[in-house]
Formats: C-alpha cells, sequence, structure tokens
RNA sequence: GUCCCCAUCGUCUAGAGGCCUAGGACAUCGGGUUUUCAUCCCGAAAACACGGGUUCGAUUCCCGUUGGGGACGCCA
C-alpha cells in the first residue's frame, strides 16, 4: 500500500513555524516511501477561518517547495459526509442522542467509547496507552446540527485514505478517540507519528508575542526557503551521521520518522542565520542581486539610475559577507546614499584619534591627485602615503574606511575606493574631516 | 485537581549495555590567513538532572524524585 500523508491547518492565522515544520516532515515522508503527500483545509471554525487565511497557507507551502498531490480538501465542503457517518453511527448503536445543555436546544450526537482500556503504537514515542476510566464518551455532532472536529477529521483521513498521521503530539490524548471512530466506522486506522513541539528562544511556548514565530515573518526578513527548510528538518531529527547541509534530495533519500526526536526544540535564530549564511553564500550572483535590490527598494536606497555594471560590482563585493539579504541594507548602504549611518565606536577609534585628521587630510589630496583611480593606484599611493609618515598602512586604510563607508568592515578597501568613484570618496572624506570632533 | 508525555554541552543533536577519555554543528573564547569585516584553517572551554535498582559493567534497561510541557470544549 502507498503511503499517503496530509498536512490539515486550520486556516485561522498566518502560518506558525512548528506547523510548517510538521508539514515538512509530512512532506518529507511522503517522497521518501514514495507515497503522496496530501492538503486538508480544516476550515469549518466559520468565526475564525478566513480566506486570506487559506492564501497564506498556500502561500508558505508554495515558496517552500512543499508540492501536494490532488487537489486540496476543504473540509468546509464535506459536512453532509460527515452527517452522513453520525447517522451510520447513530443506526449501529455505536452513538446516541442526549440533550448536555449545550449550544442551541435539543440534542447533541454523542460517540461511544469502547469501555476498555486502549493502547497504540506511536512511530516516534513507542506504546502509548490510556485507560477506559479516562476515555469518556464525546460529542461528535452539535446540538445545532453541525459536526465536530473529531468526526470530521478521521472522516476526513478515512475519505483521503491517509495510511500515516503525522502531527503534534497535542493530539496525542485525542489518537485514542480518533482510533475508536475509526473502528466504529469500519476503517482501519492508519499509523500515527507525534512530533514534539517548537518552543521559542526563551524555551517557552509561542505566543503571539514572540517574533520569528510565523513563515511569513522569515521570508521578509529575508531568509532563504531552502534554509529555512534545512534549519527545521534538524530540529527535531538528524541524518545520524554528522552533515548539517543536506540537499532536498539528501533529505528525501534518508529521512526517517523513527529518528525524531520525541523532546521539544528550542527555536535558534543563531544557527538558522548561519544556515542561511551556507545557502546565500553558494547562490549565482544574478539571484542576489535580484533579491538584494527587492530590499534596497523596500528600503528607499534603490534608484533607477544606478548603473548596472555598478550594481553587479556591488553585489560581487558584498555577496559572500551577507548572511540574509536585508544585509545589504544594513552593511551596504553607503553604497547607495550619502546618507548612511556612521558607527559611532569606529569614528571615535579611527577619526577622532590623535593624528588622524592630519593623515586623512594628507592621503586625501594625495588621492586627489590621481588619474588612475583604479584599486591598484589607490593602493600604491596609499601605502607610499603611509610610508611617508613612517607608519603602517593601516595607520590610513581604516580612517579612509570609517570617513568612506561608515563601518569597521567591509570589502577590499581599495576595490571598494574604485568603485565608489574619485568623486565620492573625496566629498566623503572632506565631509569626515569637517565633522565635529573629527580632530 | 486528574490523566498523559518529555529529560545528553548555552542551543540543535550523535549515542540503541562495554567501541565514551561522551562525537558533530551553531554560539562563545583563543590563534592563523586578510588592510578591516566576512570566508577559510587550527585550537579551547562546555553535557549524560538527581536518587535507587537490574547487571561483571550503565548515558543507554526498570522504578522513584525533581524540573519542563501537553490534554482534560457542543475550538480545531
Amino acid at each position: 500500500m502507498t503511503v499517503r500523508t496530509r498536512f490539515a491547518p486550520s486556516p485561522t492565522g498566518p502560518v506558525h513555524i512548528g506547523n510548517i515544520r510538521t508539514a515538512i516532515y509530512n512532506w518529507l515522508y511522503a517522497r521518501h516511501t514514495g507515497g503522496q503527500f496530501l492538503l486538508r483545509l480544516e476550515d469549518t471554525d466559520r468565526e475564525r477561518s478566513t480566506p486570506e487565511a487559506v492564501q497564506n497557507v498556500l502561500n508558505a507551502l508554495d515558496w517552500l517547495g512543499l508540492s501536494h498531490e490532488e487537489e486540496p480538501l476543504y473540509q468546509s465542503q464535506r459536512r453532509e459526509a460527515h452527517l452522513e457517518a453520525a447517522e451510520r453511527l447513530l443506526s449501529s448503536g455505536a452513538a446516541y442522542k442526549e440533550d448536555k445543555g449545550g449550544r442551541g436546544q435539543g440534542e447533541a450526537v454523542l460517540f461511544r467509547m469502547p469501555g476498555e482500556d486502549m493502547s497504540f503504537q506511536d512511530i516516534i514515542r513507542g506504546s502509548l496507552r490510556k485507560a477506559s476510566k479516562d476515555l469518556p464518551d464525546f460529542v461528535i455532532v452539535r446540538s445545532d446540527g453541525s459536526p465536530v472536529f473529531h468526526l470530521a477529521n478521521v472522516v476526513d483521513d478515512i475519505h483521503m485514505t491517509v495510511t500515516h498521521i503525522i502531527r503534534g503530539d497535542d493530539h496525542i490524548e485525542n489518537t485514542f478517540r480518533h482510533i475508536a471512530l475509526y473502528r466504529a466506522l469500519g476503517a482501519e486506522p492508519p499509523r500515527f507519528a507525534h512530533l514534539p513541539m517548537i518552543v521559542n528562544e526563551q524555551g517557552k511556548p509561542y505566543s503571539k508575542r514572540d517574533g520569528a514565530a510565523f513563515v511569513g515573518e522569515f521570508r521578509e526578513q529575508g531568509f532563504l526557503p531552502d534554509a529555512l527548510f534545512n534549519y527545521l528538518v534538524l530540529l527535531g531529527w538528524s541524518p545520524g551521521d554528522d552533515r548539517e547541509v543536506l540537499t532536498r534530495d539528501d533529505m528525501i533519500e534518508c529521512f526517517e520518522l523513527s529518528r525524531v526526536q520525541s523532546a521539544a526544540a528550542r527555536m535558534d535564530v543563531r544557527k538558522l542565520l548561519w544556515m542561511n549564511g551556507e545557502y546565500l553564500r553558494r547562490l549565482p550572483p544574478e539571484t542576489v542581486a535580484a533579491e538584494c535590490r527587492a530590499v534596497l527598494e523596500a528600503r528607499g536606497l534603490w534608484s533607477d539610475s544606478t548603473p548596472d555594471t555598478y550594481y553587479r560590482r556591488v553585489i560581487e563585493l558584498m555577496h559572500e559577507r551577507l548572511k540574509v539579504f536585508t544585509d545589504i541594507a544594513d552593511s551596504g548602504s553607503y553604497f547607495f546614499t550619502e546618507d548612511y549611518p556612521v558607527d559611532e565606536k569606529a569614528a571615535r577609534k579611527r577619526l577622532q584619534k590623535e593624528g588622524a585628521a592630519e593623515k586623512l587630510k594628507a592621503i586625501r589630496d594625495r588621492f586627489a591627485a590621481l588619474d588612475d583611480f583604479s584599486a591598484d593606484a589607490l593602493e600604491s599611493a596609499l601605502r607610499a602615503t603611509a610610508d611617508a609618515f613612517g607608519v603602517g598602512a593601516g595607520e590610513f586604510i581604516h580612517p579612509v574606511r570609517v570617513a568612506v563607508s561608515g563601518l569597521p568592515g567591509g570589502p577590499g578597501l581599495f576595490e571598494m575606493l574604485e568603485l565608489l568613484g574619485k568623486e565620492r570618496v573625496l566629498r566623503r572624506i572632506d565631509r569626515a574631516l569637517t565633522r565635529p570632533g573629527a580632530a
């Protein structure tokens, strides 16, 4: 029998990082076994489900490359099937009506639990059991006639012939009810695998207040889908060897549910950043250029008059220094505007030191006299000046860098100066010289 | 309150009774490379929650304690 897994989110808000990892594991397991990965929108909560949230789910899956087989099933359209199943349970005696004084007036339909202790083999947790006394009957159709989650969920999973249910461990207790429903409906229960939660960086359950909780946020912050995917896969699972950066094919090949961790995992944005850098550095320059441009536009740093050759060179110089695309706006803004921020600490150390102004002035004049403003020419000019002063080149390099970029680090100074061009370099040095405190 | 689940470096993990002097990755610290930053290379510090068993031998098995988390809806 071919494996069929499903991702069944309820579209009530942005897709959470924990949810999407569940989707990833479902997808990976289906691909690993040559099976199918299905999608079901559990949109039966009329008050909280929205079309925007549905779109958000679809976008998140698409962004991460989590392709699914068949058309998505909208649970709200399956109401008749759910109610029909309830009728069957009623007529077989597996369910009964009772007025528990709930929503609306009239009777709800309750499912009759088997009245015996239950257990099942979870692929990740092993044997899980529950005593009969802790498994009370429960409502499957409300007194207003609407089906309840447990019923809809099971009926739809049977309908979709799902063979492996991979979901969050907050569903462990529900599983006993679901298995009982499967049996009463005359269906063979699927295999279950319950995933641990992902907790925030403080080790607490995620709440709405936590940043870095929704897939869309990572996208906005300039993270790459493949990097987020790779990071998330490793959050609770490992290939069993020392590999960390894995291709999609590698993951598909060696993914095993039995190797999934049973303890909750904590989100670590620093490692995610590292992972993103790994992927970003391997990207072709055109891609980096396009993504960075989007960031620059969003930050108001982009001008359509930026020469293509100039921009390409900026990306060449910055590429390996980026961990996320948004870094281009933080550590490369001086390539695009005169209004770049100046690192106070660097300015104090390099520009306001004894004798800094004198050296800066000397090198400014030396640069001004240059006809050839190439990196090589700039370098020999600067080194000659340093020699004349009887000091190391660093005594000139650092102040110039801070004056021209406002930052303590960045691409090779001479390439940077050449790219910026004579006019801008001289203007910026002059400005640094006149800045208060630059003595 | 009742029931259930979980527990290896700060974090993610390897480890399925002797191979463990507990391995890797991120982060941290030190060194090398670089004009700087980043990359890259080398190195350091850093963990089996605690207490009982079982065993010739426990990080690995069992029980308890502690600590965390979850479920107890006519929400999904």
